[in-house]
DNA sequence: AGATAACTGTGTCCATGGGACACAGTTCAT
DNA sequence: ATGAACTGTGTCCCATGGACACAGTTATCT
């Protein structure tokens, strides 16, 4: 039951001490990670298979299954490996810097490596070095009067809007793209039935480009998590360095 | 070239004439996209396949390929048939309400259809049902002095947010599920660690429990939001009905 | 030194997946 | 009535993830 699982926290936090015996192992989870990261980087997930993956090590198939349970536990490698270290903490500036920084951050890293957002789907157990970003980002809202799912959740908002904007900026790849016929095939549909839609077709219409996205639904969720902090940390600016308000609970969102 | 994006908007937005000769199709194409809707919402969109779908239908696999062009395909007409008519516009109530209604709303049908996370993943040609929830988003905030561009961004931070929070939902299944043992695994890790994650490790011992993540977002939203339509609409209140204030750009952020 | 247990890499096999293609049966327009 | 157009299907192919047994390698124990 749930061997998946924890094959997958072993994997991920425990390095097994090295076997005595035995031939040594050609190949480490090192190398192997960085095989899958580079066929997903050059052809994307979906090209990731075990064979590709063996082939680009000069090995064959079956070798891998000898380091990793199973293709689940590789992409959960690929990923550590993929996201890298979190950026410096940078504890000088304020919140809000730090946010804006770390998100900014996190766009590039999935930028460098755009299937994260496929690998990173759904629930799944975080490695050392995902967890490290997310302590970032939660530890940046520390000390500001909001409670501990609170700032879980803001850590959660910000970065499932990072998300949202790499997801969209997958649709404007070079000209001649799939990726761009798509687009342009769904600009010709919207625009084809301006009728039914008025407001879409009115909104892509606007000569501004898209490319303020990121910075758009990022200020506005500082600017609403500054609204929350300022009610919190309250009128008389006591900047209370301490944890938790439970009294008050979360009724004021 | 790009036949695939083709066949896509053909088939979600034009239905072919029926031709006059042969054999009436014994299939049809709503048939096909509930069956694999029936699939998904049982054992997930990784169990919907030609076969599984062409037997709950009593077809051989090939048979489907008659109607739909390939797999992709169907997965957009179930995209199409799952998210179903968006909710009344409901043009009494303000932005506000009609945002946090929508949203709801959304959260609800992909709480019905949680594959639709896996399927609506990238970018992908919308169905008429799609656009329409789209539509019903970026009109409710017409004429509040955003531009196009602004009302586009702000209606994918808002699904964006409903999207996350759906993801994060699917992590807390019933007890004894793989998914809730994923959760207790990576619970088990950072608090294992907790000298590496402190922050993280504080926030997750919360006895709060994490289940108004959806609320918390959307209201920290909302209020950015407010800001800035406050902003724009000036604190002298001419609601100015009209479209862009192209004028002043979007330096303001 | 041998013997042996533990470990590594690999070849073979299987089930399942999407899809191409040809073919036979069916139906309507001429 | 006849042929064109259409439908459902059987067969085939290739790629995928993975199980398993086997041979080769190496450190430890007697």
């Amino acid at each position: 039951m749930g061997e998946a699982a924890n094959d997958t926290v072993r994997l991920l936090w425990e390095q097994p001490p090295r076997p005595t015996r035995g031939p040594k192992p050609a190949l480490s989870l090192e190398r192997i990670a960085a095989a899958g990261v580079e066929v997903a980087d050059a052809e994307g997930l979906g090209a990731v298979s075990m064979q590709k993956v063996a082939g680009l090590l000069d090995f064959t198939k079956m070798s891998l299954y000898r380091y990793v349970p199973g293709k689940a536990e590789l992409v959960a490698l690929m990923v550590e490996s993929a996201f890298g270290e979190p950026p410096a903490p940078a504890d000088l500036s304020d919140w809000r810097d730090q946010l804006t920084a770390w998100a900014h951050h996190l766009s590039e890293a999935i930028a460098r490596h755009p299937w994260l957002l496929d690998a990173t789907l759904g629930p799944r157990v975080l490695g050392p070095r995902e967890l490290a970003w997310l302590e970032r980002v939660v530890a940046a809202l520390d000390g500001h009067g909001l409670t501990g799912a609170e700032r879980m959740d803001a850590a959660v908002l910000l970065a499932g809007h990072v998300r949202t904007i790499a997801e969209q900026a997958r649709a404007v790849g070079p000209d001649g793209s799939p990726e761009a016929e798509l687009l342009a095939a769904l600009g010709t549909v919207v625009h084809r039935h301006a009728d039914r839609y008025p407001a879409v077709a009115a909104a892509m219409a606007d000569p501004d480009g898209r490319d303020q996205a990121l910075d758009f639904g990022l200020a506005r969720i500082l600017d609403g998590l500054a609204a929350l902090i300022d009610r919190r940390t309250g009128p008389r600016r006591t900047a209370s360095p301490t944890e938790n308000p439970s009294s008050q609970g979360r009724a004021d969102n």
